[in-house]
DNA sequence: AATGAATGAGAATTCATTCAT
DNA sequence: AATGAATGAATTCTCATTCAT
């Protein structure tokens, strides 16, 4: 599974970022601040003001990492792509072979602290907003979901097949399952710092166990993971 | 069920156009205008001159019926919000009182052409992006989504316990179906008019055969409508 | 002494105001409305819309009777300068000839219960603040105020004259009672309808007493006017 | 004697020019701009891009010093005001405790060339002509000119009660001076540049000699000031 | 005659970007 | 490298004026 957040190129800040230390954590710095921006205010009205504020930079120094604005919120955007699809490329590695191993460690990892902080969903669904109105933002947010629908899809492939659960059709399970994940995610919008991250959790187990009963029924629970 | 969309005021404009049908007509026209240029420009690039010139007025007609642009933006997303809740109302009111029948109605009005279509999605997702920004977008979207979850929850309770499905969760099966449904949609934005409403009606019915074979299995289609 | 406000031609509205009764009623609604308008916002944030609303019109009807907004503002000047000027010519010309009685009489005519209204006070500071920028108006407010002063002037020389007053130089003394009379009506702008006429007049007569014991030292009373 | 201008805190531009001496000389360019356009154009026709072209800075620059327009003509109002009061409070210290002479050098300051520079006297009685209507107007303006009168008062109170001159009447006779000092004031605004200051001045104390015979008449010249 | 919706030029304000220090 | 003042194009909003009804 390739690494979806790279596939486009970073475009390198004009004179600098040549590696050193220094540069990448400024860059991050700034980066962190315009994640904190767009949450707090949303991309309309998001200035680089406003993230030159945020990160205790100027706006020029702002303007000397990304050469635009619109460089900025890309490098953003890429950022956030590219910490969901190692989260859950990590998972997917660590949960070794089985699928209902896996699909518990997606669900896990999926609700992990450091994916559903409020600002980086917030962010998350600021950049899905605009999507349709800008190529690149729909390439980076549409791809990674998509190569996040097509990993539950062939998990649910697996184990539809090994589990003898022939009247379950694969597509429609994937779709539910990332959907039920998908709209927990939303509820971080509305519900913020309240979110119950195991109520989470328990409901796509719940979820799953309706479709799944030997491996996600009320008995099935080995390879379940605490939570912290 | 209270109508959602309706519960904010709608602020007149300052001076013209109280009630009679030309006022009306224009407003339609420049709503319709501003639906448009969200879904092709993004909210963040959404001027009035755009919204203006796709409406074939002048900027100043414009403010003349909505005191400022934000307020033409929230009464752009007052009436699709009413827009989509009066068709998933209408729907469960014409489906009566059987669940199955319900759900299944409520499947096809979320796939009816008319709320599917590019334009109302895409803006609508625009507007699910700056919820978190903004607190009229959120009570918007968000009590629209709640209600229409709510629904689809008490549908399923009912399905659940008539059809003695007591190993089903409602929350988490309501949440799947919701999530499913959405997903669809939110596909919609990826694949514009290549969406295939057909096919996203028998997921969602391919879904819920998976946990109510009774009901949605293969041979329990009594009351799947045809859609036109 | 000729009729000051009337010297600059008004300007005839685009096609009516041929004398009839009707268009003068209009005409003077309208400008009355601007009066109360240019009194509550200033010049600077008086608009058409806003007088027309006061005046209880359209604001086509306002254009209706004046070719554009700077010919009803000049309008409103000429009137208000004509009132000044007429309520002042009439009192000189009913206090016949002796000087001391005119001065009398035109500081009664000044503290007229008609001219102080603070609305019309407050609209002709708003003219004479823009007359440096505005040539027509410094001619109505300059020529008016010039011609107030030169009646004082002369009314002065001659009671100088006639009471045997050598030490005392005529124009520093018009200009001291123009002043206190002038300085009085600024205070309607502060004090608006808690202005004290009966106080302004007994000052303005305080004043020509320190200068002239004769004619109106605190013995000197005959020709003083009772005030309604 | 309190500072009168002061008393109203000067907002501070948003983010830029915090005290140091460029950024007060820009304010400083960009108020004197202002003036010049208020005495040109008068109130209701200054606008910022007039402003900005006579500052010869960009429109920009004039917001990012003053917050808004607004706050821009109270900073202009704020410091005529502060320059008047300066002068009028430096005289009257200069001049000691006599009164007579305290008199004198106020008229003097009052027709000091920098404060009757034609210029200011415009925007001066610009700014009154709106203080109807603007409560902060008038509050500088009447906080100024009510401090002003007062300090005359005071004045011709001790010179009464100095000079034996019982049959007059303090409040009349600082309104007549005050009121002969306005009324030259204003004869800037007509005559401009031909305004002949040392007329005024000899106007004023030939004013004062009709009441004040000792002190100010023709042989009582002591304390008189020759103006540069 | 009157209306008031529509217009569009003009004004205030914002903000990405540049650049001298 | 960093700064932040300055810029000016772009945007929102205002309002005198026009004109169809």
């Amino acid at each position: 599974m390739a690494n979806i957040a790279n596939q486009d190129k970073v475009r390198q800040p004009t004179s600098r970022g040549r590696g050193d230390r220094r540069a990448q954590a400024r860059r991050r710095q700034i980066i962190e601040a315009a994640v904190a921006t767009v949450a707090r205010l949303g991309l309309s009205r998001t200035t680089i003001e406003q993230v030159a504020r945020m990160a205790k930079v100027s706006p020029g120094t702002v303007m000397g990492y990304f050469p635009s604005k619109d460089d900025l919120l890309i490098a953003v955007l890429h950022d956030l792509a590219e910490e969901f699809d190692r989260a859950r490329r990590a998972a997917l590695a660590a949960a070794g072979g089985e699928p209902a191993a896996a699909l518990s460690a997606l669900i896990d990892a999926n609700f992990d602290p450091k994916l559903i902080e409020p600002r980086k969903v917030a962010v998350w669904y600021a950049f899905w907003g605009e999507a349709k109105a800008r190529r690149t933002y729909m390439a980076i947010c549409g791809r990674l979901d998509e190569a996040h629908l097509a990993d539950q899809r062939r998990l649910c492939e697996r184990l539809i097949a090994a589990g003898g659960y022939s009247h379950l059709d694969p597509e429609a399970v994937a779709l539910g399952l990332n959907g039920v994940m998908e709209g927990l995610w939303q509820s971080v919008l509305v519900e913020g710092r309240r979110f119950d991250r195991g109520r989470a959790q328990r409901l796509c187990r719940a979820f799953l166990a309706g479709l799944f009963p030997q491996e996600f029924g009320t008995h099935a629970t080995a390879h379940r993971k605490t939570t912290h």
